[in-house]
DNA sequence: TAAATCCCGAGTTACGCAGTTGGTTTTTGC
DNA sequence: GCAAAAACCAACTGCGTAACTCGGGATTTA
């Protein structure tokens, strides 16, 4: 899963449209003023989240965009897998390359990306529009009571 | 905290040091075959790593370096910082950009952007390079009910 | 003194984000 | 019907920066 700026741009005027949602569709150019985006790269944001069924399109003067779903039904997870087509973390993570299937020395730390990579989409997919509008960044993630971590990691300090 | 292959070279370097940590030190031309990484950029890498007190350095032939401390004193998040340094995740978040602070709805997604690194940061913090070198990778992180897996298809709920 | 190693700064290259340009379709309202 | 408002679309560009290279030191050992 990767993260740059793109996907925060589309997450903020995925916001911003749950925000704005009522009868009327939201058009591009009020995202674009209000969240400061250029409105011909909100374009190019929209047409992915579109054919990745986030958001349906209302052509025509007065159209605009609608969520497709509930905001509640949609996470920001998401958003960024739409936009912002995932990456592989390493350069060993698909297709075996040379050297990490097979020499596992070489490759210690692929089991730790991986499961970076797995931290943040759960994260990322606990969080729907709907949270972000009301604050609710429920945090799931409950560290375990007395236990000191991983291989006692912290059990050095002192 | 930005994560880039940087970062992910400066990881895997550092876990081949420990892995080879004996009486001598480590030559960074041997990490470099190892790892596969030009030995320039190791030693890029390794001077802010150096200045960071991760690690030592011992000149002359037969020289090279160890780690500043042991093994499961060394969190995977200690390294990314030192050699990638921490940038600001969203445009606003220092200094007060104009709009984030005064407009709070300009900026609804700030928290989810902290939150989140809060969440990164929290997990590699609680990895060390020991615990990378012993697959030993406690997730610390629970599950919410209902909220579905990074590999599970996510399909439009009905 | 020669070789191995760390040290350092300046260059080069490649890539992707962010934005631009210049259209075309579709639909509304006058 | 025509003009305006919007979504659509497909390039192309500029630019920052990550990733990597190069050339030379400085330091220590044998």
């Amino acid at each position: 899963m990767k993260l740059s700026t793109k996907g925060r741009y589309a997450v903020m005027a995925m916001v911003d449209l749950a925000r704005h949602a009522q009868a009327k569709p939201v058009s591009l150019s009020d995202i674009a003023t209000r969240q400061e985006i250029s409105l011909s790269y909100l374009e190019q944001l929209f047409a992915r989240l579109r054919r990745a069924g986030l958001v349906k399109s209302v052509r025509g003067p007065g159209g605009g965009y609608r969520l497709a779903r509930l905001s509640m039904e949609t996470r920001v997870s998401e958003i960024i897998l739409a936009v912002d087509e995932p990456i592989s973390a390493t350069r060993c993570t698909e297709m075996g390359a040379p050297g990490c299937r097979t020499d596992r020395s070489k490759c210690l730390t692929h089991d730790l990306w991986e499961e970076l990579g797995n931290q943040i989409h759960m994260f990322l997919s606990s969080v729907t529009l709907h949270d972000v509008l009301e604050r609710k960044l429920a945090p799931r993630i409950i560290e375990a009571p007395g236990v000191p971590g991983p291989g006692s990691s912290m059990a050095a300090a002192s």
